[in-house]
DNA sequence: GCCGACCTGACAGCAACCTGAACGGCCTCG
DNA sequence: CGAGGCCGTTCAGGTTGCTGTCAGGTCGGC
């Protein structure tokens, strides 16, 4: 596992490298957010700690950018005490936790581990479909790396679509795969779930293919 | 299936491409990185083929770049026999296989299929009229790599083309393959369609045999 | 030039599709 | 036990865009 550090506190910075190091897990230490984008697009990074105040921009600016550029990495905030609003704020632009100043680093290491493992490690493959990301083993959608409620029958159908990119998928194959075998039904059940996923999606994920079926594209 | 070739030693590149196409996949030989990213963002490819030395850039760090945006496509590189050290830097920044020059054209096409199978992606050929590809299981047609969208009857009658190319098809012929048996038809019906069809895949694709029918040439 | 074959833009009709709304079943709370 | 919310399903009305047709133009052979 490899962590990003971006922070521009030498002291609790280099304590933070010395740790996480100490832990066995590599780690580079970067003060400046132009640095942090550089080695972004260098190295694949599995956890980055953040700090908000950094002298040349705004963390939650830069957050936004990694989220909207489709990045999933899992990010920690690190924020002061006094910070509650660009907490909340932070962990709603992307986020995935928060530590506050001064903390103690047995829990930046618990917090560090929960959210990797709620990330899976770098097992868990993730479906690409654009600016969607599915995750068919934790049944988990992100669009722009923000998470996505489905119900039941409309995971059933994106995961239909999902595991054949590409390929034109005929409305009556959804079906089979959304009911019994022999459950006929003769309503537009299908066409209301898609319409469901596209309100939630994005209207242009799902591609209707007039008179034979509905398909995703990687 | 469809692979994209990075490669600048133009008389290598150009043999991988011409085996692969015989192979009855799509391929696209790019000379600069620039090109290849930006076939990236407009196509989807099933495998990559990459040389490390490039005019405008290394190719460990657009490899690296690759999988830190999450792309997760098969690359295989292509190495001199005196980049060991790359070769192993290689496997580490995320390439699936290596291929030492000079290669054999049959050791790739085993290596691609090895790395393919374990993808699990379905290397179903394409069939090739010219810079027009169709995947017929899949019902996708390109254009140079890009997909085109048809509606059902085009389909149909570039279908009924193309399974058969070289050959001349009469216009009765396709009118029966549009229509159930019996359905009379008396209008030009199979003509609207051609053109359309020209529209879209270009007018050189189909070619009118006048007084008897149509022909796609491979 | 003349004629038939073919091409192609336009258009009305219609089937396929989309989507807001409603309703009943199920589950979870209070 | 009832209220309320969520989900699945159905329906109806609106919308889209495919289809077949036609008319006028173009092309090729003689």
């Amino acid at each position: 596992m490899r962590v990003l550090l971006i922070e521009d506190d030498r002291v609790l910075g280099g304590a933070v490298r010395e740790h996480v190091a100490s832990l066995g897990y590599g780690i580079d230490l970067m003060t400046r957010l132009d640095d942090a984008n550089e080695a972004l697009a260098t190295t694949a990074y599995e956890l980055i700690l953040l700090d908000l105040n950094l002298p040349d921009g705004n963390g939650l600016t830069f957050l936004r950018g990694l989220r909207s550029r489709g990045n999933t990495v899992p990010v920690i905030i690190l924020t002061a005490q006094d910070q509650i609003a660009s907490r909340i704020e932070g962990l709603n632009s992307g986020a995935d936790d928060y530590l506050v100043k001064p903390f103690d680093l047995s829990e930046l290491t618990a917090r560090a581990a929960a959210v990797a493992r709620r990330y899976g490690g770098n097992a868990n493959p993730l479906l690409r479909l654009g600016k969607v990301e599915l995750d068919l083993a934790r049944r988990i959608v992100c669009v722009k790396g923000k998470p996505v409620d489905l119900t039941a029958r409309e995971w059933a159908v994106l995961e239909r679509l999902a595991r054949h990119p590409n390929m034109m998928i005929a409305k009556s194959a959804i079906e089979d795969s959304l009911y019994e075998f022999g459950a006929e039904i003769d309503s537009n059940a299908v066409e209301v779930y898609v319409s469901r996923l596209r309100k939630k999606l994005g209207s242009d994920v799902i591609k209707t293919v007039r008179g034979a079926g509905y398909r995703v594209s990687s």
